[in-house]
DNA sequence: AAATGTAATTTGATGCAACAAAAATGTTGA
DNA sequence: TCAACATTTTTGTTGCATCAAATTACATTT
């Protein structure tokens, strides 16, 4: 029995660069949409049909997924989309509020005009897009938010590092409860962080991006507490 | 011209696991002892012989080294033992500060009177090292300290990506300056983390630690300034 | 000599087949 | 009905041939 698990959300994979990278993008692209329920197991040739490729770009994108930790190996022949515990977040909580509030910190200083102009304009369509409850839009303006706040930290290895925690919060929400995800709260931290980015005050930047951390925390623990039922 | 890159250090790959988890290991230990030149390139086909595998397992274990930027990819098919530069070290710098202070704290309520015995018994064993200045022991006796504690913060996935930023760091200098890696400032340090953990003060603990790396991150400066004549 | 163009070689990417391990399925016996 | 066993299928791994791209080596010209 051939399990088709990934097949409707998949780009066309057009010939760009390797096909190892295009799997492995799209695939990424599949998983944090949260279109993989998480707990379904993924097999090197279902990917590869999926992606109208041979096992070898299947099998890198996998492994690279597997190290990034949004894939986890199970057993010898099992690997899944991780189910979120209460363990896991809590860590992965700790150790965003530890990488976070540092690429915050770090970009007050090399914030622009141009940056501080495409952050109000975000929140704006994110505050449109909460009234008209568009949630998928919501939380990729969310993500564009905070990246384009830690991208001026100027420290990509750390920016890297902050995406893959996404990547390992997102799958088990963004597809199951957006309307969860973001709430009026996070735009009074969003306010307060731009406050600071105008003031150039790392500080009060960092104490923003930590809050937002937190209340979200606040919402998803609800969310997987609720799930143990 | 074959450049037999990786030759004399190589474990012989016993068959244990899988060849491509042996190949990583190996190519990994080779890596971090500094037995690879940074500037060194790496192939497929290099590695796989040196390795006694086909190329399968060796791209396996270059791709996952890569992920964990160990290796850098250069030019289109180029992979090269990254140099350190002072831009890199800074930023490695940063976020070691972030994460094992992280660590060190969320350890300090979890050390038992057994990991108290093994960091003294370390401890005692590194000051013997450096006294007869065995110093690749050193090395490897300061990350058995250092990792301890922060195994016991329960938190793997934050022990892992500390891993791989020693990991960026290491190849460096533990081939070429070993001596300068560790001095006796650091006994000091350890000493203090040592009373921290004891008092079971995460605070001291925490200091203690990033106090220890910013010693040594003032060495490895010097060094990488040295370096550029 | 230096620059330039061309041929030979090296190299990563890709697909594929074979194999052994592991699951899944089916079957038997109580 | 369920547990234990045997069989079939699925699956990751590995090695290898092929191909196109990239690098290197070399010859030619200025």
């Amino acid at each position: 029995m051939h399990q088709n698990i990934v097949q409707a959300p998949l780009a066309p994979l057009d010939r760009q660069s390797s096909l190892g990278e295009l799997a492995y993008e799209s695939l990424k692209d599949t998983i944090i949409r949260g279109q993989c329920e998480p707990g379904t197991k993924l097999t090197v040739r279902s990917v590869a049909q999926a992606l109208h490729v041979s096992t070898t770009p299947a099998r890198d994108a996998i492994n690279r997924l597997i190290g990034e930790g949004a894939l986890v190996n199970l057993g010898p022949k099992t690997v899944v989309v991780p189910v979120l515990t209460m363990a896991v977040l809590d860590e992965v909580t700790k150790i965003r509020l530890a990488l976070e509030s540092l690429a915050a910190q770090e970009a007050t200083p090399h914030v622009s005009e141009d940056d501080i102009a495409f952050l109000e304009d975000t929140q704006e369509k994110l505050n449109t897009a909460l009234d008209e409850r568009r949630y998928m839009e919501v939380l990729r303006l969310n993500k564009d938010f905070h990246f384009r706040i830690y991208d001026r930290s100027q420290m990509p290895r750390l920016v890297a590092m902050i995406e893959s925690q996404w990547l390992r919060i997102g799958p088990s929400f963004n597809g199951l409860y957006p309307e969860f995800a973001i709430k009026r709260q996070g735009v009074a931290n969003h306010q307060w962080a731009l406050r600071g980015l105008k003031d150039r005050d790392p500080a009060t930047v960092r104490a923003a991006i930590e809050n937002d951390l937190r209340d979200g925390y606040r919402r998803l623990s609800n969310l997987v507490h609720a799930r143990g039922d």
